[in-house]
Order: C-alpha cells, then sequence, then structure tokens
RNA sequence: GGCGCGUUCGUCUAGUGGUUUAGGACGCUGGCCUCUCACGCCGGUAACACGGGUUCGAAUCCCGUACGCGCUACCA
C-alpha cells in the first residue's frame, strides 16, 4: 500500500442496527476517502462476545449498502490485510501482546474481578483525584507468574504506563489535546477470554490495515492516549487522528435510543430517501462554508474537508431532514419514484388495484410539489385509488352554493359530448360552461373538485380531472349531485 | 470527584481582530402568485453563556466563572 493515498475505516460493533451517529461517520470517512482518492474500510469490532447479536452484521452491512456507501475492502471484499472481523483475528493480537509483555510495555495481570473491585472501592472512599490499578501484577516475580500459568489462572494483559512526558494529541478537529501520564489507567489489552479489548484491537488493526487517518467519535478522545502509547511502544507510526462532535438528544444528551428514533433503518421504514438522510446528517457537525445545504453524495465528496469539521455537539433535528427529503424527491428520476409508489402501493389497501404505470405517472407528477414522501402520494390523495366515501364538510359549507347542482349537471351535459377530453378540453368545456352561466369558473371549480375527490386540496383541477378521466369524472360528480345537497342542508 | 471537550438566532450553521447595523438554511410568520393546496418569489421573527483582561478596535486572542457533554469497565 502506497504512503500518500489516504486509508481510513469504518469500524463499528455489530450491536443490532447502525446508528444515525454511526451512520454519520461512515459518512465522513467515505467523503475523506472518496475526496482524496483514498480508501475506505469496513471493519467489524465484534470483540465483545457478551454483546454478541444475531444477525447483527448482515444488518449492518445490509444497511451501508442501502445508503450506498460502498467500501472498498472489508467483509466479504478482501484488500489483503483482512480478516476485518475482529473476531478472526485473535491470534495476531496474541502476539503483538506478547510482544509488549517481552518489551515490559505491557504485564499479565492475575487479579480477581473481587479485587479490583474492592481497590476502587477503597480509593473512591479514600478520596483519591482518580481511580486506577495499583500495579500489584507489574511487580509479581518470574517464579509467582510462572507458577500462576502453570496452575492456569485466569489472566489478562495490561499496559504498563510508565512515567515521562504527557501525551498529546493533534487533532485535525480539536487542535492541540496535551494529557498528563498519571491519568493514564493501566488499560486491560487482553480479556480473560481471549479476546482484545477495543483499545489493542483497534491500534493492532489500524497499523497493519495501513489506516492514515482515524476520524471517529469524540467518545474516543479520552482514551486516545493510551492509543497513542500503544503506538509508541511498538514504533509505529501514528496516524492523524480527528474526533467528531456528537450527535445530540433535543435536551443535548447524547442521541439515544430512549428519546426517538436513532437507527437508520427506522428511517428508512419511515420512507426517508438515503440522499436525504445523508445530506441531512453531513450537515450535523460539517458545513461546505458557502451558503449551500442541499448535497448529492457527489456533491460533499468534493466539497468535503476535515478541517471544516467543527466541535460542538450537534441536535438532530427532524424539521430540516423532512424539508430534504421533499427536495430530494422532488429531484429524483420519475420512473424511479414509480418503483417506490409501486412498493408503497403493494403495502397498501389498494394493493389489489391494477393500475398503469401511465396512471400513476400522471399522479407523480401532479402530485410532485405537494408531497414529502412517496407514501403522502396515497395518504394525500386517496381520491386517485378510490372514489370519495365522505365530503369535506367545511369545504361543502364554504363551496357548495346554491347554483352547483346546476352547474355540475350542465358540465356533466357539455363532458359527456366529448371524446377523449385533453386536460385542455376540461379546462375549455368548463369555462364555457361558466361563460353561458355568466359566473366566475371558480363557481365550477370548488363543486368539482369536491365532487370528484371529496376534499378541498390537491393538485390543479384540470389535472385531476384529466387523470381520473371523462367516465369517473361524471360518475363521481353524478354521485355527489345525489349526496352533497343532502350534506349541504344539514349544516346550514 | 478527576481528566478532557464544548458554548453564535428555537434548531443546523457562516464567521479565524476592522468588509458585521453578526450572513445563510430549517421552523414559525406577513405578503405576492393562484381554482384549492403546494411550489416559487418578496419580507419579518430571532443569537455571539457570563465576567474580567489584551487592543485604537473582539463573536473572533488570553484568563476566570457558569452550564452542557464525553471518558473514568476484562463495552465499544
Amino acid at each position: 500500500m502506497s504512503n500518500d493515498t489516504p486509508r481510513v475505516r469504518f469500524a463499528p460493533s455489530p450491536t443490532g442496527y447502525l446508528h444515525v451517529g454511526g451512520l454519520r461517520t461512515a459518512l465522513y470517512n467515505y467523503l475523506f476517502a472518496k475526496r482524496n482518492g483514498g480508501k475506505f474500510i469496513l471493519r467489524i469490532e465484534d470483540t465483545d462476545r457478551n454483546r454478541f447479536v444475531e444477525g447483527a452484521v448482515e444488518n449492518l452491512i445490509d444497511t451501508i449498502s442501502w445508503v450506498g456507501l460502498d467500501y472498498d475492502e472489508g467483509p466479504h471484499k478482501d484488500g489483503n490485510v483482512g480478516p476485518y472481523f475482529q473476531s478472526e483475528r485473535l491470534d495476531i493480537y496474541k502476539k503483538y501482546a506478547d510482544q509488549l509483555i517481552e518489551q515490559g510495555d505491557a504485564y499479565r495481570c492475575f487479579c480477581t474481578p473481587e479485587r479490583l473491585k474492592t481497590l476502587r472501592e477503597e480509593q473512591q472512599k479514600a478520596k483519591l483525584p482518580q481511580a486506577k490499578y495499583d500495579k500489584h501484577c507489574l511487580y509479581l516475580s518470574n517464579e509467582e507468574i510462572e507458577k500462576n500459568l502453570e496452575e492456569e489462572k485466569p489472566h489478562i494483559v495490561r499496559l504498563n504506563v510508565k512515567t515521562g512526558d504527557n501525551v498529546v494529541i493533534d487533532d485535525i478537529v480539536r487542535g492541540r489535546v496535551e494529557f498528563t501520564r498519571d491519568v493514564i489507567d493501566d488499560q486491560v489489552l487482553i480479556k480473560t477470554d481471549g479476546f482484545p479489548t477495543y483499545h489493542m484491537a483497534n491500534v493492532v488493526d489500524d497499523h497493519l490495515m495501513g489506516i492514515t487517518h482515524v476520524i471517529r467519535g469524540e467518545e474516543w478522545l479520552s482514551s486516545t492516549p493510551k492509543h497513542i502509547l500503544l503506538y509508541n511502544a511498538f514504533g509505529w507510526e501514528l496516524p492523524k487522528f480527528a474526533h467528531l462532535p456528537l450527535l445530540l438528544n433535543t435536551d443535548r444528551s447524547k442521541l439515544s435510543k430512549r428519546q426517538g428514533d436513532v437507527a437508520v433503518e427506522d428511517y428508512r421504514a419511515k420512507g426517508y430517501l438515503k440522499e436525504a438522510l445523508l445530506n441531512f446528517v453531513a450537515l450535523l457537525g460539517w458545513s461546505a462554508g458557502d451558503n449551500d445545504e442541499y448535497f448529492t453524495l457527489d456533491d460533499m465528496i468534493e466539497k468535503f474537508s476535515l478541517e471544516r469539521v467543527h466541535k460542538a455537539g450537534a441536535i438532530f433535528n427532524i424539521d430540516k431532514l423532512n424539508w430534504l427529503n421533499a427536495e430530494h424527491l422532488r429531484k429524483k428520476d420519475k420512473t424511479e419514484i414509480l418503483k417506490m409508489l409501486r412498493e408503497e402501493l403493494a403495502k397498501s389497501k389498494y394493493k389489489d388495484l391494477e393500475l398503469s404505470d401511465e396512471y400513476l405517472m400522471l399522479i407523480i407528477e401532479a402530485m410532485l410539489e405537494r408531497v414529502s414522501f412517496v407514501k403522502e402520494y396515497i395518504e394525500n390523495s386517496p381520491y386517485f385509488f378510490e372514489r370519495p366515501t365522505t365530503y369535506d364538510e367545511t369545504v361543502v359549507k364554504k363551496r357548495w352554493k346554491d347554483d352547483s347542482v346546476e352547474l355540475l349537471q350542465k358540465y356533466v351535459e357539455k363532458l359527456s359530448m366529448l371524446e377523449n377530453p385533453t386536460k385542455e378540453d376540461f379546462e375549455t368545456s368548463l369555462k364555457q360552461v361558466a361563460e353561458e352561466a355568466e359566473c366566475g369558473a371558480g363557481r365550477i371549480i370548488h363543486p368539482v373538485r369536491l365532487a370528484t375527490s371529496g376534499v378541498g386540496i390537491g393538485p390543479g383541477v384540470y389535472d385531476l380531472l384529466f387523470i381520473l378521466g371523462k367516465d369517473e369524472v361524471i360518475t363521481r360528480i353524478n354521485e355527489a349531485l345525489k349526496v352533497i345537497p343532502d350534506i349541504k342542508a344539514k349544516i346550514k
């Protein structure tokens, strides 16, 4: 691997779903890689056997591929530095842990969980500035260690943090961050079960996989000194670090499940477009610097830079996402919307209707400016899929006049003489009726809309009529003529 | 408690010492357009956490305070 091609990774732990915060981290990594001609790697951090979730990895990969953040290397896409599952790299971590022990930069610890617990409690009671492991096992004699090993006593491997200079992080987002060594604990590197902790695995893998830039959430900033100490102990070159601001709930706490949807699949299920989700999440912590906010993935690749990521956490606010969804939907290819609409219809009570592509396309065109989600084609204009069963009373009250019956009857007469009327035919004939009756077109338009759709809002009325077609329009008007006068009388 | 990070309109953000009476977007809102609704267009609303410095001049630099968040696990 070449030194000048950036290599970044998204390294989620498979907890069952992809968190929107994770989606943003993945996106920034992806954008950075694509912007700089680098590689985007997916690595699965499955080192916690207690948290194993069946099907989580498949779900994760499925969601990543749905949003379209295709990785260059990762599960099922070998790049010669795999495997990309940490659970399959145990022997590697062991080898490097042994090296560290050999060098004196790590040591075996045989302390029981109970001892650790009481140690912590004592330290807390003594009001020590910080609770840390007391290095008890660092001072075990070789004989004691050999004996413990022979007896197969469970043990872990700890990092040996020595006194020395402050550890300095030069973070792309945050600048220089400094830690004194006495606040760094002798971190566990290898657990009793032989699995590595995050700290060990991420450093070893990032190095072995040639990662040049570590782009991850801010929650990792505090443990970065441990990672730097590990790189130093191995004599490895440090990657560049970029710690991203957190995504927050409305009350500014870390975005969590309790306060709404956090899983990408939740948004997917609600009908959000991947384009909108990506666009929105990109804006949470980054801006292009100009006044643009509507971006395609390609736009973002072109404009992204880590230097323009800012430091404060961002609240996940749904209003802007909804707006972006509408924007992206309007820019979408109509045939793609048709496909999505058919999927929505298949899930709806109209699933048995046989509707032509031509018919649906007309609806898509007519409603495009009036919907934010594909499913709203059905929710907002059910009258394209079934005859009105009710008539909005406030509209009846406001728009149904004494002459409505007569005007509609005349319009029906006029329509029945037409053959395959175009949209324009519906319009000119309506205006003729208005002219003959010496009234404004609105006098007919509103009752017609009400009679054919049951409501007072919708697309242009001539679009509505043309889409429904002459026969259907006449049928609906005749039906309405029987019912609406009674409604009008009742609410008067 | 300790350590670290952060703090510009309700929300997302621009802003890196003078171009700023702090710009844009979402939301909310007034109007125009119009057959309705929407789109679009024009306008309005609303912010530099606080206190000290430094400087001729600070949202921008420094210090302190407050508040928020993160980490402090054989979780990631």
